[in-house]
DNA sequence: ACCGTAGTACTGCAGTTGCAGTAGTGTCAA
DNA sequence: TTGACACTACTGCAACTGCAGTACTACGGT
């Protein structure tokens, strides 16, 4: 099993590329080398097996998909309101925009999840403990709503996001603008 | 290419089932043959190509997905209220609980379209047609609520469904008739 | 009633692909 | 010089597709 951190970190996000592009389906260890410009080979010698594989490309693309700390301290400047709540959600479905990739693998990686346990157990236990933490740090922070709010902004959330990953079109006749900050407003009484 | 519709039916609720089970992956013609009980090579009779093949069972899992008229005339006859309106959320809920397979295979589906570009304009007109029909039947059916808010409502709704189809582990601190109830509740004014 | 034909269903095979895994060699840095 | 990593090449295997050939069924004509 080989080490060097920056290669495996390559053959990931080469392979959070693949999934993405090509579905669960076009992810296979030969797929990666080639993704990655690496001999062929080589994803072997860093996974032992597709399990391994797909548990690490999960810790990669969380990686990815968590907001710059920094950025978020400069968004957090400002009293908190629903203007700022409302900014949140915008940086968070832009954030998601800009790295479809790992948006998508995400979704593969919950899918697979359905089918492979020590997947599932990984998956339930990172997201469970981001949303309580999301939650909390919304309610820590004096931004406005209660637990049940928070937690429902994120579901509505994540429902707009999926549509807008995979099937805009559902989402042409509304403007996303829009029905965040209507989310926002309604949701956090 | 064979047309006993009986036996395409069969043949599609096998691959759905092969979807959700195996995912995207797994899905062959062989798979379907097995799946169904039916000889080697069916499935190679009844659709052409894969891309054939997932276009019509886009349509099959359509078709099952969608509420029985009867049942729903029954609960329509209630005052349209918040509290039908929670109704309708809750069995909704329990509709896609009900065919697990049926809408794992749709998420299937929906990430498959991002790389298919027949599958996405199918699946972009059918989605966006259901989503704007299920407004519009909202709004004329007096229950309460703007268009903004159903829509919201119903990307809510969808967030918490595929949360609780692949890591329900979110939803455990939440009571599901709690989250709708207020949902309901506060997005429709 | 019989036969021929067309349409449909089934079976098995052959060829192909493409993967995982591993052994072996090369290279570089400590 | 030694050890870790990079690269290459090979083997064996599993699964898929597509085809070709066969069996069954229905139907229409005589």
């Amino acid at each position: 099993m080989r080490q060097n951190p920056a290669r495996r970190t390559a053959l990931l996000d080469a392979a959070i590329d693949v999934l993405a592009r090509e579905g669960s389906r076009g992810l296979t260890l030969r797929a990666i080398d080639k993704e990655a410009g690496v001999p062929t080979g080589t994803a072997s010698n860093y996974f032992a097996n597709r399990d391994e594989l797909l548990t690490q490309v999960m810790r990669r693309t969380r990686e990815r998909l968590t907001p710059d700390p920094e950025a978020l301290a400069e968004t957090m400047k400002q009293a908190p309101s629903h203007e700022l709540a409302a900014e949140l959600m915008r940086q968070l479905l832009t954030r998601m925009r800009n790295d479809r990739a790992g948006n998508l693998a995400m979704l593969e990686l919950r899918l697979e999840a359905t089918r492979r346990a020590d997947l599932h157990t990984e998956l339930s236990g990172f997201l469970a403990e981001e949303n309580r933490q999301v939650v909390d740090y919304h309610l820590t922070a004096g931004l406005p709503g209660d637990r049940t709010g928070v937690a429902l902004l994120y579901f509505a959330m994540f429902g707009l996001i999926v549509d807008d990953l995979t099937v805009p079109a559902i989402l042409e006749p509304y403007s996303t603008d829009d029905l965040i900050e209507q989310m926002v407003n309604r949701l956090l009484p």
